[in-house]
Parts: structure tokens; sequence; C-alpha cells
DNA sequence: GTTCGCGGCGCC
DNA sequence: AAAGGGCGCCGCGAAC
């Protein structure tokens, strides 16, 4: 294998996709790298095998000399740091060779982030087969016939008391994290074409990506981020099983006792689960009106439709399910997966490491599994509808000598929104400083003779619409939100509409390019490719996927602000328009924080906002549920940036 | 026995 | 003409 051109495409076979593992509580090892496969330009190809502990999943680097020779060459080729290295989802591959001391370096290339920038986001699966079979018609059986094999290669060694991945531990396909049972000519043919295609990919893609402004930005965008993203997987996030522990007992004691309740109002034998048997329990048994109706057009039995029979037929199965749902959805939805995916740093210290998705959703948004700490329950966010309030965020907080940052975006959206679409009330009602949706209800209904002793109402309506419209919902939706017939929402939507004639007008010009061109593309530079049964949701493409590429941006100079200045401060989690930052307690400083916070506002100018955005700061000294606003730096925004007058 | 779509719900 | 956007995870139960 030449590398007279300095490319070369790999791909490392592991044993699994959780890299986080504890080999003292699952008994095997996590995910580790046992083949490596390459290509370069011309498709010549380099596959070297290590051989896997059958019992515990460990992979022998140095079990002789031919392969402790082996491994010398690897870490060789990969540490060449004027050996371009491309791969599909490199970042993952890079892991795997850190995991086992080898640090992969020099210019880095990754085809799953180019095919994402390529195609807009907007294909089902970036998986490397299917890209291969799309762009190059390449054959894709060779999966197959390794499947099949490890198939067999599990049944032989269940006998023999091998270690099998499993779906608790191995994810939900856990054949895939076995492959290493197969013959290895099979892997081989597998591995090697998986190498083959990611360079095809690339020489498909590269020139075209390099070639044009916005691809090219966006592309280098996220190749700069994928680096940021594994610092803070990494890193990981410290889970306190302690805290885990106490709260595991509180709602298991409270589902307890909300199903003794359940069980003396009729609810013997019923699973609350079941959607079927809850039709039959309140619709047919206890003749209730269904509320709602689910897609498929059949009853739906949720949240809402309990508490309204709760509450207005005082019907107390209805609020003891209720109940217990949420204690049970604490527990199985965040205490359980918690357990399951935390690591041990050390003697004191539990980690979880999730996992982010950087090219996944269409917007160009992250998503996070394994587990998803974005999703982690707020007791203050959320539409409660019971009693009991999901607190996981107790379980989590700054290492010990640390305390964490968590800067967010105040109401982005909404200022994206407003300067994108250069509505003039709107954007004066931010620059002025104003209770954004008071000044929007007080432009659109400010006339009415009850608008000021109906404030709180005309406001949440503003909000509502505001919500909808960037969404894109329809005037069943505003009626359904507003409480209030289509008739009535129809006439709010179209006093809206009258009032800020930027938005709609925005909103047309939107629907209308994506409905000629097919495409729009956002002010930093991504692409959306649009369905044209879809155009309605250009609008919000466009606004979420801004709101997604400045904090991107951020993340990348808050990043590189942290190498250069402030060692040891991490990037812990990113949600959306908000950060977690965990930073030693000797740096922490309203320095720190307005260097932090600079660094978030410097897009501003790209969408055409005068001022720098508006950015908050709070922090977290001992768990993630108990955080203090630092007030005084929104004022010296407000103080510098609000002006009382426009021009 | 496994796979997959759906409903429900957590986050932004 | 009308359409709430983007995710991940759990549990159920029909389909395979």
């Amino acid at each position: 294998m030449n590398l007279k051109d300095k490319l070369l495409a790999f791909d490392c076979e592991a044993t699994g996709l959780n890299p986080w593992g504890d080999l003292e509580r699952w008994g095997s090892y996590p995910a580790r790298p046992y083949a490596f496969s390459f290509s370069n330009s011309e498709f010549e190809t380099e596959y070297v095998r290590f051989q896997v502990n059958p019992k515990n999943r460990g992979v022998n680097y140095f079990e002789s000399f031919l392969s402790i020779s082996r491994f010398e060459w690897l870490k060789k080729l990969l540490e060449d740091p004027t050996i371009i290295k491309i791969g599909h989802n490199i970042g993952y591959d890079i892991r795997m060779c850190r995991h086992i001391g080898i640090e992969v370096k020099g210019e880095i290339h990754d085809t799953l982030i180019m095919a994402h920038v390529v195609t807009g986001g907007s294909l089902l699966s970036y998986g490397l087969k299917e890209l291969g079979v799309r762009i190059a018609e390449f054959p894709d059986e060779d999966e197959r016939d390794l499947k099949e094999a490890t198939r067999k290669a599990r049944t032989a060694g269940k006998k023999l008391g091998w270690a099998l991945a499993t779906k608790e531990l191995h994810g939900r396909d856990p054949i895939k994290a076995d492959y290493w049972m197969a013959p290895d000519e099979l892997c081989k043919r597998y591995a090697v074409q998986d190498a083959q295609r990611t360079m095809f990919l690339f020489l498909a893609w590269h020139d075209r990506i390099m070639n044009d402004p916005s691809m090219r930005r966006v592309y280098e965008r996220e190749i700069a981020l994928s680096r940021v993203v594994a610092k803070m997987e990494n890193r990981g996030t410290q889970f306190l099983p302690d805290q885990a522990t106490k709260l595991r007992k509180f709602y298991e004691a409270y589902r307890a006792k909300q199903l003794e309740i359940a069980d003396t109002n009729g609810g013997k034998g019923l699973n609350f689960r079941s959607p079927k048997q809850m039709v039959t329990k309140f619709i047919d048994e206890k003749g209730y009106e269904p509320i709602y109706y689910t897609q498929k057009g059949n009853p739906q039995i949720n949240g809402d439709s309990l508490k309204f029979w709760h509450e207005n037929k005082g019907d107390k199965l209805a609020g003891a399910i209720l109940e217990s749902k949420g204690a049970s959805h604490m527990i199985s939805g965040f205490l359980d997966p918690y357990e399951r995916f935390k690591v041990k740093e050390n003697d004191k210290t539990w980690v979880l490491h999730p996992n982010y998705r950087q090219c996944g959703p269409v917007t160009g948004r992250f998503s996070c599994g394994d587990p998803n700490l974005m999703q982690v329950a707020s007791p203050t966010t959320g539409r409660r509808k019971t009693e009991i309030t999901l607190r996981p965020r107790e379980a989590f907080g700054p290492r010990n000598g640390y305390i964490w940052y968590l800067p967010d975006y105040s109401q982005i959206e909404v200022w994206v929104f407003s300067f994108l679409a250069k509505e003039h009330a709107m954007c004066e009602a931010l620059l002025q400083g104003r209770d954004f949706h008071g000044a929007v209800a007080e432009k659109v209904w400010g006339k009415l003779p009850t608008f000021e002793s109906d404030h709180s109402y005309f406001r949440k309506r503003a909000k509502l619409l505001m919500f909808c419209k960037l969404y894109g919902g329809g005037v069943n939706k505003v009626a359904y939100l507003t409480d209030s017939t289509p008739e009535e929402a129809e006439i709010f939507v179209r006093e809206f509409d009258t009032q800020l004639p930027g938005i709609s007008t925005y909103m047309k010009r939107m629907t209308t390019k994506a409905e000629r061109e097919g495409k729009i593309i956002n002010p930093l530079g991504r692409t959306y490719y649009i369905d044209p049964n879809f155009c309605y949701r250009a609008v919000n493409y466009m606004v979420q996927g801004t709101s997604a590429d400045i904090l991107k941006n951020a993340m990348i100079r808050i990043d590189s602000l942290f190498t250069r200045k402030w060692n040891d401060c991490h990037i812990l989690l990113t949600l959306h328009d908000e950060l977690v930052i965990e930073v030693p307690l000797k740096y922490h400083s309203k320095k720190l924080m307005r260097e932090i916070i600079a660094e978030m506002q410097r897009d501003s100018a790209e969408i055409g906002i005068p001022v720098p955005l508006p950015v908050g700061m709070k922090i977290a000294k001992k768990y993630w549920s108990d955080t203090i606003e630092i007030e005084s730096l929104t004022k010296e925004w407000k103080d510098k940036y609000i002006c009382k007058k426009i021009n």
C-alpha cells in the first residue's frame, strides 16, 4: 500500500460500540478495536488483526512477536502527522485508538460529516454501506455473510461459556459487537471494503465541498468541532450514585403508595403502559368520552386525559395512575439508564460519558444518547401534570474541586427569528430589552379595551402564536393551544400577521424558495434540502439550525479559549442553547465568565443583530439541580446594549 | 424468538 | 389545502 498522496482511509472493527464499559461490573471489557483496515487512494488495502479473548472480550495486542510488530506498524502509521486520515465517523476510530495508546495525528477527514454536509441532512441513513450503495453501487452483501457466520459462532460460543455481547451492555444489535467470533476471512472482507468505501466517498466529495464556500465553511466547522465533542465525551459528567439511590428509594415508595390507591380504586391487574388496556378501562368500562385521538384514530389515554378525568370527574384511579407513571418514568427513564452507563473514574467518582451525534438531526443540532443527557428532566421546565416532580438533576454535579458554569443564550430562537425576518416591532422589542411576548401582545392586541386587565392572557396567547409560527403550526394547532375555536384562532393569526408583517412575509419567502429551489441555506452556510411536501418546515429549519450553528461556533471558540488560557476547564454538555462547563475552583471568577460569554456572542453580525447576543450565566456548586443565576452579568449586557430608542 | 412501529414523554 | 420543529428511550404488541 503506497501512500504517495498521503491519503489513508481507515476503519476499526471493535468489540462493541460503548467504549466506556466497566470491567469490574460487567465482567468483560468495553469496546476495544481488534481489527484495522486501510485503503489508499488507489484502493490498495491493508488489514491488521488481533486476537480477542472470548472469556472477557479483551484484545491482546502483544501476544507474540508478530502481533507486537503489527501494533508498532499501526502506531507508526496512525501517529504520522504527514498522513491524512479519513474515516467514517472517525471520532469513534480515534477514540478506539486512544484507548490502546495510539494518538491519531495529522489532518483528519470524516465522510459521515461530508455526507451530512453534501446531502443537507436529508438522508434517512448515513451508514457507510447505504452510502456506498447509493453513491457507487458498491455491493453490500459482505455484512450479511459476516452476520450469518457470527450468529452461528455465537451459538457455539454460548456453550463454551464465552462472553457474548448482550443488548443490555452492547446496544440494540449485539451481533455486530461479536463479529470477531466469525471466521477472519469474512471479517477481513467486510473491514477492507469499509475502508475502500470510505476512500471512495472521500474522493467523490472532497473537491466538491472544498470548492463550495458554504459547504466548506460548514464542513470545516464540523471537523473542528469533532475534536471538541471528543474531549467533551472523554471527560464525562459526574454522576452521584448515592444521590441516585436516595432518589430511587423515594420514587419507589411513592409508586408503591400510588399503586395501592390504584388497586383500591379498580386498577388491580391493569397495565398502565398498555394503551389497549387503558382504552378498555376508561372508555369501554367507565364510559368516558375520549378527549384526544391518536394518529391512527384510536382514543388517546395520555397524561392530559388522565389529568382531566382526575380533576373533573374526581377519578381517583386516573390520578393514581398518573402519579405512579410519573414515578416509574423517573426510575426506568432516568435512574435505570444512569446505573447501566455509569463508569468508575476513581474511588470516589462515577462518570457518565454520553454519546453525542454531531451530524444527526437535519437542522444541524446535536443529538445525544447512551445516556441522553440532553433530556435530563428538570422540575422547573416541562408541562407538569403530576404532583410528583422529576428530579434526576440531583444526581449530577461538579467533580470535587470544580464548579459548573451554565451559560445559555436567552431566547436565541426568538432573536434569530426576529432578525432573519427583519420584523421591525419584534427587533425593536428585543433591542429595547422589553418583555418580548408582552411587547408582541401589546403590538397585536394593545388597542383592545380588555388588554390591560387581561394582560397575562394576551401575553400567553402571543407566546403560543410565536411558537406556532416557529414550528409551522396551523390554525388548528393554534386553536388547541389557545383553547379556542378554529374560527377564533384564525382571527388571532390574522391579527398577528397584520401587526407583525415581517414574520408572514419572511415565512412566505422561505417557503416559496424551498418550493422553487428545493433547498435553502442558513446564514452560517448550512444547506437544507426540503421535501416538497414539507416546505412549511423551512422556517423552522432556518431558525433552529442557525441557532445550532451559532452554538457550535461558540463551542469551538470556548474550547480554544480553554486550551490557550484556562487549562483544565472542560465543556461537559451541550443542550441546544446551553452549555455545562466544569471549571476548577481556583479559576472561578467573573473574568472567566465574561470571556466565555464573549465567545458565545461573536456571531451576532452574521445574522444582522446589531448587539452581542444576550447570554445568561448560572453556576452550580454541588448539584445540577441547584443553580444560581449571576444576575450582574445580565445587567452588564443590558446597561451596555439596551437602547431605549430606535431609529 | 426477534424486529419494528407506535404511543407516551423527557429535553430544547 | 394543510401540516407544530428537532431529538432518544421505554414499553407494548403486532408482524415477521
